[in-house]
DNA sequence: CAATAATGAATGAGTATTCACTTTATGCAT
DNA sequence: ATGCATAAAGTGAATACTCATTCATTATTG
């Protein structure tokens, strides 16, 4: 059965192809069939049956975005971990979730788009259990995060949650605008990637 | 011409209410329709007819919602920037601009919604010079850190970039993940913000 | 009685999805 | 190997919706 995952992974990338260049949601059927070398419709379909369990609405392209995101998601949740445990100081565990972070998404521009811009645009994605998947990615950081509180070497004044947010969200900003504006931001990542450091580590303040 | 500008802020804020509700690409004209109180999805289209230029493509939906950002953001840098002019240390500066987006969050909802959410599945908001907008806002809080960056108070060895897109990062993804997850944040934005002001001035170094 | 606003039925464009049929692959017996 | 049988994959025309948008007609307002 590995050439039907094989298809059914073709599939998958042409759907972050066409994602990425028309737009989650001016992406037709037909885009990603064309993507895809077939050559009409009816097929895909059978790679991406219809769950018919209770009232699910969402149409095929949800699935193809929710599998997307839930794919890609564990492999990266997968690798950053590993990287991250390369390290034994928090501090540099830190810096290692978001130098990975950065890598991921300029190696694989495609798919940072979509991750970045097109997969909040699913309603289905905003809702119920994909976000579980984050949450797993983001325990990568809560981990090393504690462990720094646990040391002593971070302060515990600010509660993990916002740290975790915050911190997700100025990564996560800073990437949407990388991709957004393709050549406005500096080709290495990893000088960006230290700054956040100094920011969220030392602090802004001088003296 | 009261009247009319009347009935197209109804339109509006009716229009917040269904995105907030039903999600942007779910809101049909019969949803805006129905809060608005027509009886029929003709008359609204008086109030967002169609500009004519160069191919564009939008149908009214879009139209509400660029306008609904273009208003409320320009509301909302003017309300925040004499708020900032009230401070004169930078770091206060820089809290009160935090603090007046989150307040402006917790007032509207609907709104919030809207904006943190919503705004962002619309492909044409993606694009162009509706960033303008966005740049104006976040100037407000340039001129914050470039005023402490110059007194010698913050670091200047962080780009002002970076720290820009960072900052609204962090506030931004607590923004929507508050939205998203009533009740599971302090209701009091406040201390968040203290917070958050704690990690970027400060550090989470300890010592 | 103009002029302006509102109505709602009709139009029409765009496309996701289905399904009866064709082609291709797979396994098995000779 | 070779042919046959059965299953799997692929095709594309037809279907079926969903809705935005228009416009001739009616109501309201000044």
């Amino acid at each position: 059965m590995s050439k039907k995952e094989d298809r059914r992974a073709e599939i998958i990338e042409a759907s972050i192809r066409a994602f990425a260049r028309h737009g989650y949601h001016n992406t037709t059927i037909q885009n990603i069939v064309d993507l895809a070398n077939f050559k009409s419709p009816g097929t895909i379909f059978r790679y991406f049956p219809k769950e018919k369990a209770k009232g699910s609405d969402h149409g095929i392209k949800d699935d193809i975005l929710r599998s997307i995101f839930v794919e890609e998601i564990t492999k990266l949740t997968q690798s950053v971990r590993s990287k991250v445990q390369q390290q034994t100081d928090p501090v540099l565990q830190i810096k290692a979730f978001i130098d990975h972070h950065f890598e991921h998404l300029q190696q694989q521009q495609d798919l940072a788009k979509v991750l970045q811009i097109e997969l909040r645009q699913s309603h289905h994605f905003l809702q119920d259990y994909d976000h579980k998947k984050l949450q797993e990615y983001l325990e990568v950081l809560d981990y090393a995060i504690e462990a720094g509180q646990r040391q002593g070497v971070l302060s515990s004044q600010v509660p993990i949650k916002v740290i975790r947010w915050a911190m997700f969200g100025a990564i996560d900003e800073i990437s949407t605008n990388w991709v957004l504006t393709e050549g406005k931001w500096p080709a290495d990542l990893h000088a960006i990637s230290e700054h956040i450091m100094m920011m969220f580590i030392t602090g802004l303040r001088k003296g």
